[in-house]
DNA sequence: CTGTATCCGATGGGATACTG
DNA sequence: CAGTATCCCATCGGATACAG
């Protein structure tokens, strides 16, 4: 019975303004660099990447590899157990697409930004 | 190019914290008014349910039907095209309950609510 | 280079009271 | 019955400075 409410579980792990483009950014391009994220997410500032990655580390959907040299150098992938949500992010994105375009039909072009 | 970084939609949309309940409640019981959905949410608010009602019908996820009578009575059902977002629902559930015991298994009973 | 610490404003959500 | 309005606090995220 409780076993049936866990898209709640799914949703939280998700949630983070920067969660999303950072988990793209890997998808995209396998490995990264900590630097490297942060220069292709103009926006973002350290304390957000770092924190984010943490949390997705946490829930072993980021790896996150330390090479002890100096300078330091840190290299960030999704894992072999994160590449498992790869199917519905997938599916978010696409029904995301799709309701871009639904909203426009509903509201017209102007508001389908909200 | 841009069309294909829209997940973030879909995490918006369900965002919010009684937004997956209650489509929970609508998906298992079909309609439903606004007294029986807070009845069968105990700890919600009268505000918080008109306000995340609205977020989805906004979407056209939820749809609202007003019985202009006396007293006042309104239904709440799944729209027709919200119908589209279950089967994205039912694949986060599903991750959501493997990555409950996934938690487990990296980090113990005891911290697995985390 | 890869972070952490601190402060601080913006936002989300709860309690309560009021309304058509 | 089905909401809305107001106030208030807790959490989130941004700016900046500091550190290994």
């Amino acid at each position: 019975m409780t076993a049936y409410c866990k898209f709640e579980t799914t949703l939280e792990i998700l949630i983070g303004k920067w969660k999303p483009v950072i988990l793209l950014r890997l998808l995209a391009s396998g490995t990264m660099r900590f630097s490297e994220l942060q220069r292709s997410i103009p926006d973002i500032t350290k304390k957000m990447l770092s924190q984010q990655l943490k949390e997705l580390e946490y829930h072993d959907i980021v790896h996150r590899e330390v090479y002890p040299s100096i300078p330091p150098k840190v290299e960030y992938s999704i894992s072999e157990y994160g590449q498992r949500l790869t199917p519905i992010l997938q599916a978010m994105n696409d029904w995301g697409v799709g309701h871009l375009a639904h909203l426009t039909e509903l509201y017209g072009e102007e508001r389908s930004a909200e």
